[in-house]
RNA sequence: GCGCCUGUAGCUCAGCAGGAUAGAGCAACGGCCUUCUAAGCCGUAGGUCCCGGGUUCGAAUCCCUGCAGGCGCGCCA
C-alpha cells in the first residue's frame, strides 16, 4: 500500500530532495490509461535549472524502479508510473484481508479524546428536518475519529434553559390538559408554544407572566420544576424514537441547565483577568481589537447569557475530558458566536482554545420559505422518516416481495436515503428540502450504495462464501480494466477517511464509497463471476468480498446500516 | 454600513494545500434483464467554471475590485 513512498525513495536519489518532500507531490492521473501515479516535474525545474520535460526524461532513464512498478513513461512534464496490476491487487487485497472492517483505520488518534457537540436539540420543541444535519454530521465524525484511533465523547448539548419554558408553563396552565400533552407530546407542546405567541401579540402581559414563571424555575420552585422536568422527559422520550430510527447515540446529555452553577467561576476569572468591562449596564469582553463585536457575558439585570454558558461548557469539557479536539457541529449562523467564544477563551489564557472548532453547516429551508418554530411551520423529521420508510416498502413490494423481515430493511434503507442525502455534499451548502430529492433511491444515493453491498452479499452467498479473503489468489485474474478500477477505488479509501477527519467533512468518505460502488457495478456488469474457471471465479469472489467489506465500513462511517438483502 | 459564507451543465453538486482534454448524479432522449439482485449497466445531448484585473511556465483553483445570493452584527439561543 506504500507505492508512493517507495517511488519517492527512488526519485530521491536522482533529485536530492528528501522522500518526505516528494511524497505529497505525487498525483493520480486524470485517466487510468495514463498510469497509476504521476510525478509532475515542474517544481523541480527551478532547483535543477532544467525544463520539466527534460527532467522527466532523465528521471525515467536514471531511476531504479521498484519491483511493483511495470514502467515509467514521460508525458510532457510528467512522469507516469504504471504499477503491475497483480502487485496492486496483491497489496490492496492483502491489507483488506488483514484489517477487515478496520481497513482505512489507524491508531493515529492514540486514544486521545475528542468532544463532539452535535444534534443539541431544544426541549419542548420539535425535532424537525433542520436538526438532521447536525445530528448526522456529528455522528459520522464520531465514527470517523473512532476509526482513526480517537476516543470520542458525543455530547447532546440540550437546549433546556431559557424564557421559552416560562412561556410554555403559562400556555399549559391557560390552555393545556395533562392528558392531551401526554398523548400529543412534543406536538402538543408546540401547539401551546405557537398559541402563546399568537395570544401574546394581543395581550403583552403574557410575556411578563412567562418571565415570572421562568424566574420560578431559576429559583427551584417545586411546581415550576415539576412542569419543567415533565416537559423535558416528554421531549427526550419523543426524540428518542427518532434517534432509534437513525441509530444515533450520545455519551452525555449535559445541556444548558447543567451549567447553571458553573458560570460564576468563569465570570470571576474574567473579572480577575480584567477582561470584563461595564457597558450600558451590561458586562462585556471587548473584542474590537480583533475586529469583532463585544461578547456579552452578563446582561444589565445580572443574568447570564448563551456565551456565558458556552464558556462554562468549554472549560468543563476541557477539565472533564482533557480533549485533543472539541468540535461544535452547529449551523453557520452561529459563526460569530463561536469566533467570539474561542477568542475569549484564548484571552483567558486557555491555550487549548485552538483545539476548539466550529464545524459549520448550511441552512435547511423549504421551497416555500424558512422553517419557523414560533409560527408552527415545521417539518417533523419523524414524518419525513416515515415517508422514506413507506416509499422503501413500496419499492420492495415491487422488486423483492419475497424478502424476509421487510420492515427492518425498509427502516435501514429509508433512513439511509435521508442520511446519505444529508452527508453527500460539502457541509457548508444550504439545502432546500424536497421530498423528491430526499426520497430518490437511484443514482448517487444511499440506497444505491446499500444495494451494491447487498449485491456483493448475494454473489458471495450463492458461492457459499463469507466475506473473508483467501490467502492464495490468482492475482493475474484481476488485471483487466474493470477489476483494476475496483482495486484503485479500494486503494483510495483510507486516504479519504484521513482527509475526512482532517477537514471534518464526512462527504469525503461518502464520495469514496460511491466511487467504489460505481467501479464495482461496472465490474459486475462486464465480468462474470460465478461459473468462470475456478481460479478466475475465486479471484473475482475475493474482489467482491473486499468490496463488500469496504462498503460496509464506509456505510458505517457515514452512518448507514448495510443490509445483506434488499 | 461592517463581518462570515456561497456562485461550475436545465437542476443538485464534485473538482479549488495551482497542473494533463472541467467530472458525476438527477431531469431529457436512445439502448441492455431465458446466466451472479435492472434500487443496475451503456450511449446521446448539455459549460463565457458570475464579470473584470493581477500573480505564475500553467488559474475553476491563489490575490484584488466589482456583481448576485445566504447568514450574522449588545443584553434570544
Amino acid at each position: 500500500m506504500d507505492f508512493i513512498q517507495q517511488l519517492a525513495e527512488a526519485l530521491s536519489a536522482y533529485c536530492g530532495l528528501q522522500t518526505e518532500e516528494l511524497v505529497p507531490l505525487f498525483e493520480i492521473p486524470p485517466e487510468s490509461a495514463m498510469g497509476d501515479f504521476a510525478f509532475p516535474c515542474f517544481k523541480l525545474a527551478k532547483t535543477l535549472r532544467k525544463a520539466p520535460p527534460v527532467i522527466a526524461q532523465e528521471l525515467v532513464q536514471t531511476i531504479a524502479l521498484p519491483p511493483f512498478a511495470a514502467r515509467a513513461e514521460v508525458a510532457g512534464g510528467y512522469v507516469n508510473f504504471f504499477i503491475r496490476p497483480e502487485a496492486y491487487a496483491t497489496a490492496v487485497l492483502s491489507e483488506i484481508r488483514e484489517k477487515g472492517e478496520q481497513f482505512g483505520g489507524s491508531a493515529m488518534g492514540g486514544g486521545r479524546n475528542v468532544c463532539i457537540d452535535y444534534s443539541s436539540i431544544n426541549i419542548a420543541k420539535p425535532f424537525h428536518i433542520g436538526h438532521l444535519s447536525s445530528t448526522v454530521i456529528g455522528r459520522s465524525l464520531y465514527r470517523i475519529y473512532e476509526h482513526l484511533g480517537y476516543n470520542c465523547v458525543g455530547i447532546n448539548h440540550l437546549g433546556d434553559w431559557g424564557t421559552q419554558f416560562g412561556k410554555l408553563i403559562v400556555a399549559y396552565q391557560k390552555w393545556g390538559e395533562e392528558e392531551t400533552v401526554n398523548q400529543g407530546t412534543v406536538r402538543a407542546l408546540l401547539h401551546l408554544y405557537v398559541r402563546f405567541h399568537d395570544e401574546a401579540e394581543k395581550d403583552p402581559s403574557l410575556e411578563d407572566e412567562a418571565r415570572a414563571w421562568f424566574k420560578r424555575i431559576e429559583d427551584n420552585d417545586a411546581e415550576a420544576m415539576r412542569l419543567f422536568e415533565w416537559f423535558k422527559e416528554l421531549t427526550l422520550k419523543d426524540v428518542g424514537r427518532v434517534y432509534d430510527m437513525l441509530d444515533v447515540h450520545f455519551d452525555s446529555y449535559a445541556g444548558e441547565s447543567f451549567y447553571n452553577d458553573k458560570m460564576q467561576p468563569i465570570v470571576d476569572e474574567l473579572n480577575a483577568k480584567h477582561l470584563l468591562k461595564e457597558d450600558k449596564g451590561a458586562y462585556i469582553v471587548d473584542l474590537e481589537a480583533y475586529n469583532m463585536p463585544p461578547c456579552i457575558v452578563l446582561r444589565s439585570d445580572g443574568a447570564s447569557l448563551y456565551a456565558t454558558r458556552d464558556l462554562a461548557a468549554a472549560v468543563y469539557r476541557k477539565e472533564t475530558y482533557d480533549f485533543a479536539k472539541s468540535l461544535y457541529v452547529v449551523a453557520y449562523q452561529q459563526d460569530l458566536h463561536f469566533r467570539q467564544l474561542f477568542k475569549v477563551l484564548e484571552l483567558m489564557g486557555r491555550e487549548w482554545a485552538q483545539d476548539c472548532e466550529h464545524v459549520a453547516f448550511g441552512m435547511v429551508s423549504m421551497q416555500d420559505g424558512t422553517l419557523s418554530t414560533r409560527k408552527g411551520k415545521v417539518l417533523f423529521l419523524e414524518e419525513v422518516l416515515q415517508a422514506a420508510i413507506e416509499k422503501t416498502c413500496a419499492t420492495m413490494e415491487e422488486k423483492s416481495p419475497d424478502l424476509e423481515d421487510k420492515q427492518t430493511v425498509a427502516n435501514q434503507v429509508g433512513a439511509g436515503a435521508l442520511v446519505w442525502n444529508a452527508l453527500y455534499n460539502n457541509r457548508i451548502k444550504d439545502i432546500v428540502f424536497s421530498y423528491d430529492k430526499a426520497l430518490n433511491f437511484e443514482g448517487e444515493t444511499g440506497p444505491y450504495v446499500q444495494y451494491t453491498h447487498a449485491r456483493c452479499c448475494s454473489v458471495l452467498r450463492k458461492a457459499g462464501r463469507d466475506s473473508s479473503i483467501p490467502e492464495e489468489i490468482a492475482y493475474e485474474a484481476l488485471c483487466d480494466e474493470e477489476s483494476g478500477k475496483v482495486i484503485r477505488a479500494l486503494f483510495a479509501f483510507p486516504g479519504a477517511v484521513r482527509n475526512a477527519m482532517e477537514k471534518n467533512e464526512p462527504y469525503l468518505v461518502a464520495r469514496a464509497v460511491m466511487a467504489l460502488c460505481q467501479a464495482y457495478n461496472k465490474f459486475y456488469f462486464d465480468c462474470r463471476i460465478l461459473g468462470e474457471k475456478p481460479a478466475v471465479e475465486q479471484a473475482r469472489l475475493a474482489l467482491t468480498a473486499a468490496t463488500k467489506t469496504v462498503i460496509a465500513t464506509g456505510l458505517y462511517l457515514v452512518g448507514l446500516r448495510a443490509p445483506e438483502r434488499m
